[in-house]
DNA sequence: GCGTTACGAGTCTGACCCGTATCGTATTTC
DNA sequence: GAAATACGATACGGGTCAGACTCGTAACGC
């Protein structure tokens, strides 16, 4: 976190905030690029910045509390559902899943993926980007329940994986080249509200 | 590949079958003890097989084609459905995803994520290593529907993203810890066969 | 036993990078 | 205008690694 407090404000030159930004996003341009995170430079991000090294290192104890900034950044605002049908709520929630305002977070989301799964600081970051998210959904599908629309026997937890895996793999891992990602939410939700099974 | 061709016998010694064993071990070992792709080194690959760096050369290219070789033996065998019950041959595919007979391959796993996306020739090989998998729970699904087990309207490219969706975001992102990844292929079949809506 | 090839171990050059320090300059407060 | 802090640029020592190379040795066919 870059200290944009309530200094009372301290003598010499300010930090430029030119500076700030401009570091931002060539780190997420460079990510963008098709750059891995370890494979990310201080360096390269300095140049592409046009910044020198010192100017970051001012800012951010290194590379791991760069990317957290430059992530956080990256993350929009979580989708509303309406609270009408839940059917609607839902497409709403599976289609926001991997979708982000910044187009590059298409582009670097896979990357995330290994580091996740590395330090247990990572996978707690990871979890409470998406847990609240996890919550909306939890309650569309409780209050489908309550409504009558959902059947209450139903295992909430695996429903949500149920809706949430298949968006994700199509999103982040592109796992089938064929599959049509714009009508997928609808699709998805559709099928798991109504089952393949012949009744 | 190595050439462990139909050579009619070249002179001089023969290159060492445990060296390659060794070197595609050492290489499988440090992936899996936590070293992301690109932080793997040759040099730690020979260090730790017991192998002249040269060794290595000798056999691949560099590190891509080491790699290759490597991930390819961790592959497992293709689960074979029984061809009796559709619900069980479903649950028996669906817990095979993600699942290989060497333990290192779950540590492995989630670091080829970025990998796959980065360019178009590790793109195909991964889809050369799945396609088949998925040509099998198509059939699956097909013969549900010619036997009227299944509704002859699903999307059946959707269907396979439903079931397969959430057992790789589980086995591979740990995507939900609460979620019981034992009893979740049985699960997942099941509510995807009943869907989850008040009928 | 001779030519050939492989072996493990090691060396060497040239990259690239980290994190710090030091330039001369610019911008701010007092 | 002086002190303080920022700036971009660049140099530094220390580190890792790729690949090509060199050792002396080992295993094979003829």
């Amino acid at each position: 976190m870059t200290s944009t407090a309530d200094a009372p404000r301290s003598p010499g030159r300010p930090r430029s905030i030119r500076a700030d930004e401009a570091i931002i996003e060539a780190t997420l341009d460079l990510l963008a690029e098709g750059s891995t995170i370890e494979a990310l430079s201080i360096e390269a991000i300095a140049t592409r910045a046009g910044v020198g090294k010192a100017t970051i290192y001012r800012r951010w104890a290194g590379k791991d509390a760069l990317l957290l900034d430059a992530l956080r950044r990256l993350k929009g605002v979580m989708a509303q559902p309406a609270g009408h049908s839940v059917r609607d709520d839902l497409v709403l929630l599976v289609g926001a899943i991997g979708k982000n305002v910044d187009p590059r977070a298409a582009k670097i989301m896979p990357c995330l993926a290994p580091a996740v799964n590395r330090s247990a600081d990572q996978f707690q970051l990871y979890q409470n980007i998406i847990s609240p998210r996890r919550q909306l959904m939890r309650e569309v599908l409780r209050r489908g329940i309550d409504e009558g629309v959902l059947r209450a026997d139903i295992d909430v937890e695996v429903t949500m994986a149920l809706l949430t895996g298949p968006m994700l793999i199509q999103r982040v891992l592109q796992w089938n080249p064929d599959l049509d990602e714009q009508s997928l939410p609808e699709r998805v939700v559709d099928a798991v509200l109504e089952g393949i099974q012949v009744r």
